[in-house]
DNA sequence: TATACTATTGAAAATGATTTTCAATAAAGG
DNA sequence: CCTTTATTGAAAATCATTTTCAATAGTATA
């Protein structure tokens, strides 16, 4: 998955390719943070200096809408988004400068099932995060 | 663990019982759904007719920074507060009618114990919610 | 390539949620 | 009681997001 492959999805589903989509979706592709529309905005920016703030929140609102990016929830807020990963997969963030692994192999089955019979629900999902220190910062 | 005891807290920690902060306590308290501010509000203003709507937010938040009461994060929104359970606990919460229960017994050891290593990140927390129909709804 | 159609654009205005300001009130301790 | 000062609700301010709108630019078609 590319960049280009984000603007080729957009395309196929009735989309038009722009400059200022081009800018939104090179940005967030591009980025191991999470990224608030104002951040994808100020950076976005450099690459078309035309772009306006509403236009990164309809890019983002698209992009979300086709699963490329993916909104993440932190305690701080819940406003920043990243690009998904593909398949079923959880992330991890660092506390202290916000990047973000994505991960997979959580079982939790055994789990569920057991919570299923436990509470009288029948689950459909989970969500699932991690937080703590990357590499660079512990 | 009961209202009077959160009130007991909050007085414990500093802060005066009021006529406003009764109503707002009693309501989350003894609410199973997660409750925005505005629905606090809407229930807690039969208890107390003169509560604004501000107090309601200022009382939020000190619930929320004594560890009484916890936001709830879900698809539709992040506003909601829900009554913490004790302990190490996790939410599952019905897709429905928003009901919440809470379980514990997850074991994520093992999982994170191996994405630590696979990523080099030093692990501190996790989030797990479960999604799903209770009992009522499904 | 030129043309027609219409999705997309950014600016400005509108909205909605939350926070701040402020003077009046009421809780708590003495 | 009295005094002190935290708390209150209303109104205004702020901040994020959405809507409106007329101008522009992408894309299909000839
Ligand atoms: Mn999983
Ligand atoms: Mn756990
Ligand atoms: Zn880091
Ligand atoms: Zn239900």
């Amino acid at each position: 998955m590319s960049a280009e492959n984000w603007l080729q999805q957009l395309q196929d589903n009735g989309y038009r390719i722009t400059a200022a989509r081009r800018a939104v979706v090179f940005t967030v592709f591009g980025s191991v943070h999470a990224l608030t529309p104002a951040q994808v905005y100020e950076i976005a920016r450099k690459k078309y200096r035309a772009l306006g703030l509403v236009t990164v929140y309809r890019t983002l609102e698209k992009l979300e809408e086709q699963h490329l990016i993916q909104r993440v929830h932190q305690p701080a807020g819940c406003q920043a988004f990243i690009s998904s990963g593909m398949g079923h997969q959880h992330l991890l963030l660092c506390e202290q400068c916000g990047k973000v692994a994505f991960f997979e192999g959580d079982d939790l089955d055994a789990l569920t099932t057991a919570i299923a019979q436990k509470t009288g629900y029948q689950i459909h999902e989970h969500w699932l995060q991690l937080f703590g220190l990357c590499s660079s910062c512990k």
